[in-house]
DNA sequence: TTGATCGGAGATCATTATAGTCTCCGACTG
DNA sequence: CAGTCGGAGACTATAATGATCTCCGATCAA
């Protein structure tokens, strides 16, 4: 239960791989496309370009046409928050189908509904939660050794 | 994103009616039977039973067959989670797929996927949060006035 | 003791959300 | 100007969810 999508998992998977790249010291400044991530991760490429495509339309990620073009941060990864990413991918944070009713909307349960209040506020808390945490702190796992790059050793996968 | 789905949310609206009537003033200790709830809050008859026979299975409440029968909360409010209602309805909590895996089993991404254990922490925080908060902590909401009581006034709705 | 009222349980169906695919287009670089 | 990249739309398949139907057994009260 409480599940995040695939879609928003590859996104994360995503902006993790391009921050590592982007500020790591191997390549630093590099941008990288689709390919390259989608083949470290095995991630279907179209479906991945999708969420990248979503992710620059929503000004997290930079794009670059073209031959050598690619993906980059639009900001430093201690300025996107995990919540950002998810609302790109899967919209507004809600707990219930009733959390984002605008005027005169109501679910059937509504009128006599006891438990709204008290969810809101655990809503709230998620929200909370993920505001308070940044790519920057997802950067801290195992370190990222193997960037595919053409000269190094080890490519092939 | 992150949704609690309609059947939870039907179980965590019997579970604060029956807590309501069974320690409320108008009568205390009386069982509550699933057409009372469904109708109280427009949740299909049947769908709801389902819901209410599964909290039953996770000895969540009692059941109790035959005229007049009805369910009874198994605790105090107090004692019964948040965290215990949705498991019982959507399974154990987990954002990710991987999140329970078992050995042997690896998602495809598992491999070089970097933000398993950082997401580990979200969904660790998150049922801390549901653990943390119970039935109890949702009876503060508007009270119950219309229960449905035969010699009542203003039964119909 | 018998019939109406309750929960228990299984199969079934409809709808929606998700995951993934295919195709064509336009932009850029070398 | 050709190959490589992202942009965008339609499209399909599959799984999850929400909801319904049917039959059964237990219980209590008339």
């Amino acid at each position: 239960m409480l599940k995040i999508s695939k879609k928003a998992d590859y996104a994360l998977m995503a902006l993790q791989h391009i921050a590592a790249v982007q500020f790591g010291d191997v390549t630093p400044g590099r941008v990288v496309n689709t390919k390259e991530i989608a083949e470290e991760y095995n991630i279907p490429l179209e479906l991945l370009a999708k969420v990248l495509q979503t992710l620059a339309k929503h000004a997290l990620i930079e794009s670059h046409n073209g031959p050598k073009g690619g993906y980059a941060l639009a900001r430093r990864a201690h300025q996107i928050t995990i919540a950002q990413i998810l609302e790109c991918i899967e919209g507004p944070l809600g707990i219930t189908d009733c959390s984002h009713e605008k005027d005169g909307e109501f679910c059937m349960q509504r009128e006599n509904c006891h438990i709204r209040t008290p969810l809101l506020k655990v809503q709230d808390s998620i929200a909370q939660l993920l505001n308070n945490m940044t790519l920057q702190d997802m950067m801290g796992g195992t370190p990222l050794i193997t960037i595919q790059s053409p000269t190094a050793q080890g490519v092939e996968r």
